[in-house]
DNA sequence: TTAGTGTAGCGAACATTTTCGCTAGTCAAA
DNA sequence: TTTGACTAGCGAAAATGTTCGCTACACTAA
């Protein structure tokens, strides 16, 4: 039982998560429509991860319902915060600031997003 | 399916990587040292690790001085650029300006690279 | 009831990553 | 020359992650 350790998701179960941050709840069926599409992978490996994930706690699953329905334990915001602050740590060496300059490089951002990093920029500053 | 493969650093590798973005150029000696003592690991591993990585392209060696020297293949700035382009990709979907946005707000800036981001974010608009 | 279809789960094969034991070469001090 | 300390490398065990085959149960159309 020596859990305890916070580890990342790993490869596949990223893929998981992000198929349903974008159906939101959904029986395993439409899961594996979605990943077979760009994985050709099996049913019975869809049913497997799903377990594996519930067991680290990464999905929710409701078995009230006749397709059990599956939902992500966390949202895409927290993941991703948790990630950009495991990023940050393990490649920046805690240099945020490195990290958000080669994310805006990397992006192709809206007006309203630009403004919104600047008013949180504003605030930063205490203006 | 084209599918591009950027094998991202494994997690040890990322580690090892770091440390030799820290220290620069260096003898196994050293970089087992800075490994062991965070995680205890035995000085084999640390060589093993090294010729994976080279086998990978992850890092290079020296083999003309007399302990060999390693040296990371890319720079930090390049893997992380690398790295954060996969996580907008699978976490964030491709909205870049999230990731900006929580990266900013798990960070503790100096005036200097606000002033620097502001900087980035005028040319960005065109200013 | 029975055949057929969809859902759930288990255990084991397989793949990849991480660890180490053991062997051998080099060099220099005794 | 022998010994001991340090360096290098190989192969295989251990750990972790991914895939699937096979079994079973529930439901419903015939």
């Amino acid at each position: 039982m020596t859990r305890g350790k916070s580890s990342q998701p790993t490869e596949v179960e990223l893929q998981m998560l992000a198929v349903l941050w974008e159906l939101g709840p959904s029986p395993v069926r439409e899961i594996h429509a979605r990943l077979s599409a760009d994985k050709g992978t099996n049913y019975s490996t869809t049913v497997k991860m799903l377990s594996v994930m519930i067991e680290k706690g990464l999905v929710k699953r409701d078995e009230s319902v006749s397709p059990h329905v599956y939902r992500a334990a966390m949202t895409r915001d927290s993941a991703g915060r948790q990630m950009v602050r495991n990023l940050i740590d393990k490649v920046y060496d805690g240099a945020a600031m490195s990290l958000v300059l080669h994310a805006l490089k990397s992006a192709k951002a809206s007006p309203e997003e630009l403004t919104e990093v600047r008013r949180l920029l504003d605030e930063m500053e205490g203006r």
